[in-house]
This record gives C-alpha cells, sequence and structure tokens, in this order.
DNA sequence: TTATTTATGATAGTTTTACTATCATTTTAA
DNA sequence: TTAAAATGATAGTAAAACTATCATAAATAA
C-alpha cells in the first residue's frame, strides 16, 4: 500500500486493523457523506482523536481501502490468467472476475471484500472525482486502478495489437462492470438486467461488446 | 422542472436566476464539497436564509443542475435527429452530441452550458451516488437522465432489435461520454486521447464500438 | 389607492463536522 | 528495566448545515 494514504500503518496494529475493518462496514451501512471519524471511533471503541492518528482524513481513509480493493482484484486476475495461455481466454477470465459477485474472501480476516466490492460500486467513484484529482494523482493514489487497468490493456492489445483503444476499452469495462452494476440494483431502467437469473447478465454484455470492439476486422 | 427539487421555482425571480447561474460557477470554481450556501449567498448578495427559501440543501441544487442538463442534452438529441430518417444516422448524432465539446448556448442567458458540461463530468455521478437514491428515484429526480437513455435505446432497438443490451448501451454511452473525458483531463494514462487533435477522439472509439456492439450480426 | 400577501434582508442561534492540542497512561521494543 | 511509542481521555475551535424571527420592500388583489 501507498505509505502517504496513512500516518500509520493500519495493517501493523489491531487498532489500525479494527479502523480499516469497522470503516468498511460503516461507510457501507450509512454512506461516506454520513460517515465520520467520530462515529468510527465509537465502534472500533477508541476516540475521534485515535483514528486520526491512523488517517489525515475519511477521504484518505477511502482511497485506502478503494486501492486495496483494486490491488486486490489485480492480484485476482493475475493469479486467474497466469495459467492461460492465450489473449482471448484471458480477457473472457478478467471481465468474469471484474463483472462477478464478489464473495468474501477468507484469507483476509480484518477486511470484507463482498462488502467493500458493494462500497466500491456507490462511493468508489468519489476517491477521484475531487478538486484535488491532479495532487492525489501526483503522489500515485490511483496507482493499484491504473495498474489493473493497463494489464487489462495489454491483453486486448496482445489480442489485437492494431485496435486503437485498448486503454479506453479497459478502463470502460472496469467502470461499467461497477456502474450497471450499480444501476441494477438501483435503477434498473438503466440496464436489461433483472436480479433473477438471466442470460443477460453484466458478464455477458461485457465480453459481447468486448470481442464485438476488438475482433481482428477493427 | 421537477417541482420537488426546489422550495420555490428558480426561474421565476431574479435572484432565482442568479442562484443557478452562480452555483454553476462556483461549483465548477471550487468543487461540491467545498461549495456551501453561505459562500454562495455571497456570491449572488443575498443571505445564506435567502438560498434556502429556494433549496432545502445543495444535494437538491445539485440534482437541478444536473437535470437540467440532461434535459438540455434531450432536447439537443431530438433536436439534430429529428430530420434523420434513417437509425445509423440518429446514433452517429447522439454519439456525436454526447461525446462533443459542449460550448456555451446563448440562448439561456442566465445558465453556462459549457460550465455545466463540466460539472457533469466531475460532480454528476454524485446526484445518484448517495445512501437517498431510492428516494430520489420515487420523486423522478433521475427522469431526465432517463428519458435520454431510453431515447438512445430506442435508436438502438431500431436499428438492430435483436439487440440483447440497447439500455446498457444506451447508458454506457452516456457514462463513458463523461468519464472518458475526465479522465483524458485528469488521469490520462487509462485513455488513449491526448488534448491534441488526434483522430483518436472520444467520439470514435464510441462510435466505433457501438456499431461494433450492435452490428446485424449481433 | 389601499390593504394584504409574498419575497427578501438582516441577524441570531443550534447542532454537527472536521479537525488540533494536551497530558496521562499503557504497551512494546531495546 | 527503561525509554520510546501508542493509546485514551478530554477539551477546544472554526466552519458547515441548517432553523427561527422579525423588519422591510415589492408585488398583487380588493
Amino acid at each position: 500500500m501507498n505509505e502517504k494514504l496513512f500516518l500509520r500503518n493500519p495493517e501493523d496494529s489491531e487498532l489500525g486493523r479494527k479502523i480499516i475493518s469497522n470503516s468498511i462496514q460503516l461507510i457501507n451501512k450509512i454512506g461516506f457523506e454520513a460517515f465520520t471519524f467520530k462515529k468510527l471511533a465509537t465502534e472500533v471503541q477508541s476516540t475521534e482523536a485515535g483514528v486520526y492518528r491512523y488517517f489525515e482524513n475519511k477521504h484518505r481513509l477511502l482511497l485506502y481501502i478503494v486501492d486495496w480493493y483494486w490491488s486486490w482484484q489485480e492480484y485476482r486476475l493475475i493469479f486467474h490468467t497466469h495459467n492461460l495461455n492465450n489473449a482471448e481466454e484471458k480477457i473472457k477470465k478478467s471481465i468474469r472476475i471484474l463483472a462477478a459477485q464478489v464473495e468474501d474472501d477468507i484469507a483476509t480476516d480484518y477486511i470484507n471484500e463482498k462488502i467493500l466490492c458493494e462500497i466500491v460500486m456507490s462511493e468508489g467513484a468519489k476517491s477521484f472525482l475531487t478538486k484535488h484529482v491532479a495532487e492525489d494523482n501526483k503522489a500515485k493514489f490511483f496507482k493499484p486502478y491504473k495498474d489493473l487497468s493497463a494489464r487489462l490493456a495489454g491483453y486486448i492489445s496482445a489480442y489485437n495489437p492494431k485496435y486503437k483503444y485498448p486503454h479506453s476499452l479497459a478502463t470502460s469495462i472496469i467502470e461499467m462492470a461497477h456502474s450497471q452494476k450499480f444501476f441494477m440494483q438501483n435503477l434498473p431502467s438503466l440496464t436489461d438486467f433483472t436480479n433473477a437469473k438471466s442470460n443477460r447478465t453484466v458478464n455477458s454484455f461485457l465480453e459481447d461488446m468486448t470481442f464485438a470492439a476488438i475482433s481482428p476486422g477493427n
């Protein structure tokens, strides 16, 4: 994790891990706007000042958990595509990972990936939609997202080196995987998906669109 | 405009119009988080209480200007596709309108569409990324966006009635048109576009992708 | 034209947020 | 075992996000 994101590394102490764990729960429960360090302090049974020793402000904390999520997704992507030997399969697997319903990974005891995924869906964009994107970018706060996007773009270029928009397409796949899930849950008329098991899934929408776009003719 | 968005219709008075006009300027200048009714009151040379007589809170004001923007975009779409007689041309024109660099429309004297477009790019998602989306949706606050999306989805279905994801594709086009422009300006490595005049534009990216996805084979 | 409603201005007050500061105490590491 | 580091407890400040009151000005209806 980027060390500039925190004042004290939350991984290194019990309190730090409780801060991360309870932040994820609390942000998901009340939303990022209503989330305050005071409320979080109550949850972790510490004080406001105690939380401020770990994170400068709540936006940094959001960046931390969002970065954690993207790093984790890239790790999963590497792990699951590692043994695949052609670009087509790698792209398909990547889309499946990104569009899938995330389940909690018990290997990480203080982070609930399922809830974290919900947060990234509904609060993730707020990590970069600020007046200080430029500084945050300079501080490399968006590196995990960029790395993931670049990796997928790499697979796209490997599949079709002539395709002109590998980065934009990769970023769009990642964005749409989350936004379509958000719309499906909250503004379903903006999508063609229902919660019921259907063959019209975010995954097949993205897969169809991607391969149509990058098919060797293009 | 949806009457539930405001307490007093800002169109009907000088102060109301100044509130809208200066909100657009001020939100663009300092960002939605730092934007307060007190600062706005200073700009319009009125008082905080004065602004609160028009809008319940700043989120309603954001919804108001964002809704205004989508209504305006749909109007432009209708106007410019009206004389076209085939779906392909309508889709191409729609994408061009959505991806284009918006210029100020002098017909609307107190609204600067160019700045408004910037706001929708960097703050627009905050209008629905809240814990009260469901209520806001019930109050029909997202109708202008949905109408625009449904119209584009209609053109897509007219072009290829067998295409399975017209709504998701339409929504994605609208979202990507804005997010790709945001990334181009702020996190350019996530895209394949440069500010320089190039044939790799958001417009051609979206057009290529759209027609690849909906070509009659699919 | 006057009476009355309605909009605005001026001011004040409350609760919550987003911090910063201080000092005592506990825990950990050398 | 001692010093350093982390935590807890408490207090305080400035600004944000409202709500309330009352006087005055402008618009409108009788």
